[in-house]
DNA sequence: CGGATCGTTGATCAACTTCAACGGTCGTGG
DNA sequence: CCACGACCGTTGAAGTTGATCAACGATCCG
């Protein structure tokens, strides 16, 4: 299965498409390849492009002034990535992405981002739908975040994302849940005590 | 002015509309007014619509364990309010929303929402550059909490929200910051010192 | 084999919370 | 119209949670 199979399932979800639209959508996207450790944008750099992920793993995160790693989030097949304020307004970046494993992506550019919409309403539509499940997911992140202790939300977040979780290293994860590696380490203990 | 105006506004700084689009618009739409310190949701309600504000202040909100209350978002003229969640899915709702000043409200049901978004192709687009905004607001959000202290995070808050900063009690503010209204009242006491 | 990186553990430290008390203001009912 | 209660913001003291700094063992990879 290469990487538009993918891609055309994830829009199918949200609505169908005709063999036209999958040739125009086709015809928007760039793909690349990713190896470990690679990076897809960096600070200060202008976010090109939104990705699809394929296949593969990556994060997105940005560095405090103490030089410190905040990962905002983690994307796998079937994710989107992008720093979407420098995306949308050509401002520089605050985010790097880059590949935890070796990645393949589908690249699209703000102006075919642009013209596909324009192109093909029904876009319009795959990423409404796309982006009020982000803001439903966003929203509780934040919500998790005032309401509830670190050990919560590690335990929240083991919950759901077991398929992926043996993926990550276990300092990405306390960087994810905004919070030293060492208190990770320290919640594990006593949660491995307790039961 | 009524209230479909600023709706109209709203809408048409993002598309363009057509005086039948605007028709079918109008026709989605139910008008509701709140006296200040009335619900427009509770929690464990299902939220059946979403609130575009026309006049006025509420608050988005949920309460802990301990009963404190946690503010994740204030809404006045221009802005949208639901529990998305809830309005998309139909469980339960884990937000309140109510208001802080008298308010004039435009809902729309999750039927409405279905039905104009089909029949006014617009409206998608409409909405996913709505979604694409709001997206970028929450992650930035999300960033500062992790990066910056309290007393940073609400010196932004001051600077991005200055037309309606002192329509807001200081508790409220407290809350939305993610603090103690005790932390916040000494924050501004340092501040004040300092300059 | 050797260096780098990761997870763990201990000790100390900082930010913010919690609990308690007090003064000011606002709105309401007598 | 005044008095009272409720609520809000402030200040102080003590308590918690998680961060920071440091050291050490394990593992991975060249």
């Amino acid at each position: 299965m290469n990487g538009f199979e993918v891609l055309f399932r994830h829009i199918e979800q949200k609505v169908s498409l005709t063999d036209q639209e999958r040739e125009d959508i086709y015809r928007h996207f760039t793909p690349k390849f990713l190896l470990k450790k690679q990076y897809l944008l960096s600070e200060s750099e202008v976010c090109r492009h939104m990705a699809f992920v394929c296949s593969g793993l990556l994060k997105t995160y940005h560095i405090d002034e103490k030089g410190i790693e905040h990962i905002s989030l983690f994307g796998w097949e079937g994710w989107w990535l992008s720093d979407f304020s420098s995306f949308l307004t050509g401002i520089a970046s605050v985010s790097y992405i880059d590949a935890i494993e070796d990645a393949s992506l589908l690249l699209i550019s703000r102006e075919n981002y642009e013209a596909l919409t324009l192109r093909v309403p029904k876009m319009d539509r795959y990423f409404r739908i796309l982006y009020q499940n982000s803001i439903v997911t966003k929203e509780r992140r934040l919500r998790n975040s005032v309401t509830y202790p670190a050990s919560e939300r590690y335990l929240e977040f083991v919950e759901s994302n077991q398929q992926i979780i043996d993926r990550i290293p276990q300092n990405f994860i306390a960087s994810y849940l905004g919070i030293a590696p060492e208190t990770l380490s320290r919640i594990k203990h006593k949660i491995s005590k307790r039961q």
